[in-house]
DNA sequence: CTGTTAGCGCCTTCAG
DNA sequence: CTGAAGGCGCTAACAG
């Protein structure tokens, strides 16, 4: 490997010269610089990650924590994270294990983007009490150096089931994420306290987020209950399975069921009927994270933020 | 933070004392390891990756080049790279930028997985003479330290080609990717080849894998030709935008047209009538490059290998 | 079994 | 404007 001592030596200047001209300072005549650069160019010179950093302490490094990696909407909302932190000189990598939460106590990165429920919140906490930064984009966490950007979730849910209320006399059914996940809990939460103010008739179908779960519901809801009914499902991916149960039976969407879905990832837009559901813009989201890392990295405080969320009418909540 | 040396001085031993112990050598007398090690987790010592790698040279870690991040069928794909590597003590993170190119040679990964068309050949050849060492997803590349593994293309479009003919007599499209994909080029060379040797009509229409180009093919279509012809898709992506623009025409899929796809990605699975595509297991894919780099990595000169596909049936072609 | 020591590649203060 | 030197955190000969 060629280092820079190797170019020092064949430019006949000291290690520290071939440095500063590396890295454009002003401490070395032009003239020299261009003959150092030229000499480094020529024997493809490349700095070293490792040497670079240890010495630094810095890596330029954000990593962003996904999992269910394949899921929807991850891309993007990766784009925006890209985007605004290319600008800012800062690289992203997408990590998807668990192992690799160590990436942050071991400093490889200098910060992190969450949305991951397998990330413990007592391991971020732990990190964070090291000194280290992070967004969440999955949970409340209140600590100096932990700031969130989540979605407007109770909001969504409210307008979600303003949409049903309209259509459906019978009953409304809300199927679930996976037990103890921030948004499938505050989703749960907003819909049952807005439907217990409305003395409205319901009931909680476990769901996992999955297609197959989602098929499941639709199983279930078909046995046990009759046409005219409502279906607010806590994620679009669910309604996705729900949809190829129903097209298979003699219910049809938007008329004997309705359903709401929540995320309005692009595949939705190829069901027929178009699903009605909440949108938000996941590059801002990203985006709004990207901000947050950054600042925090130069010292701000951010603050927490929320995502507005709105309703994306479609033709699966029809008239009765 | 706290280092190694801190926790050397703590526990009165020498510095590769407790690096000895940390790593779980021999040489050290169980008992003072143990003491070591309880002082170390008491500081909540966690080891400071660039020191290590600037010493050991080896970072341990993957990078997995990705484009279009958002697209169908990563998810599988980096499962299967993640389950082999990680059972052979690898991380692996995803890059999607083009600055995160200058990871392999900076060392910061060991190695490189890449499926990304905006990563050049050159580039590619130029790591590979330096000494890194990739498995390439998506491009032919002879090189010592490169080694390529690939969806049998050409097979996947004589398949589906051949699904096709039974039922279509008078025209057959062929809808590209982007112009200078590896993929697409193999695709439409071979199905040009199967139609020119049965002597079939078609047509070349250029996309470039999006939905929205499906979209536009579809409506070009619509507008020049009769019912009763073909469609290749040459990926699923395609047939997707298709199908919206095609239900909202009064042309039946499966009966005034006939399509298939390429990737059977996920979603299709709930396109009405169900797509008739080109299958292939995202996951073997994946462990099959996360082997290669890990015999490439420890100094054995894998061969280049090809992906089995087969057709996967669907209504989208069906009796005329 | 344990300590001493010499770097890994790079940056940066301090002299010159 | 340039050079010498120290050190970032860790590992691994080599001595003891």
């Amino acid at each position: 490997m060629v280092g820079i001592r190797e170019i020092a030596k064949r430019a006949n200047v000291s290690i520290s010269t071939a440095s500063y001209a590396i890295n454009g300072s002003s401490k070395v005549k032009t003239e020299t610089r261009d003959r150092i650069l030229a000499i480094a160019n020529e024997l493809n010179y490349i700095p070293n990650m490792a040497g670079r950093t240890l010495k630094k302490q810095k890596t330029n490094l954000i990593g962003v924590y996904l999992t269910n990696y394949g899921g929807a909407f991850y891309g993007e909302l990766v784009s925006g994270i890209h985007d605004f932190l290319h600008q800012h000189h800062y690289d992203v990598i997408i990590c998807s294990s668990e192992r690799a939460h160590t990436f942050i106590p071991e400093k490889m990165v200098d910060g992190a983007i969450i949305l991951d429920s397998t990330f413990s919140t007592e391991k971020i906490e732990s990190y964070a009490a090291r000194g280290h930064q992070m967004v969440v984009l999955d949970r409340e966490l209140s600590h100096q150096n932990v700031c969130s950007v989540l979605l407007d979730n109770r909001g969504g849910a409210k307008k979600a089931l303003l949409a049903l209320e309209k259509k459906v006399t019978k009953k409304i059914y809300l199927v679930t994420g996976p037990p103890g996940t921030y948004d499938s809990n505050e989703r749960l939460a907003a819909a049952k306290k807005c439907l217990e103010e409305r003395k409205l008739s319901y009931e909680v179908i476990l769901g996992d987020f999955s297609k197959e779960s989602g098929r499941q519901a639709a199983r279930e809801i078909l046995q046990k209950s009759e046409k005219e009914v409502g279906i607010f499902c806590l994620n679009d991916e669910m309604a996705i399975g729900m949809y190829s149960v129903f097209q298979k039976s003699n219910w049809k969407i938007g008329k004997d069921i309705h359903i709401v879905g929540f995320d309005n990832i692009e595949v939705t837009h190829y069901l027929r009927p178009r699903l009605t559901t909440i949108d938000y813009s996941k590059s801002d989201w990203g985006k709004a994270a990207a901000e947050k890392i950054y600042f925090m990295l130069n010292g701000k405080q951010p603050s927490n933020q929320l995502v507005d969320v709105k309703l994306k009418g479609g033709k699966s909540v029809g008239s009765i």
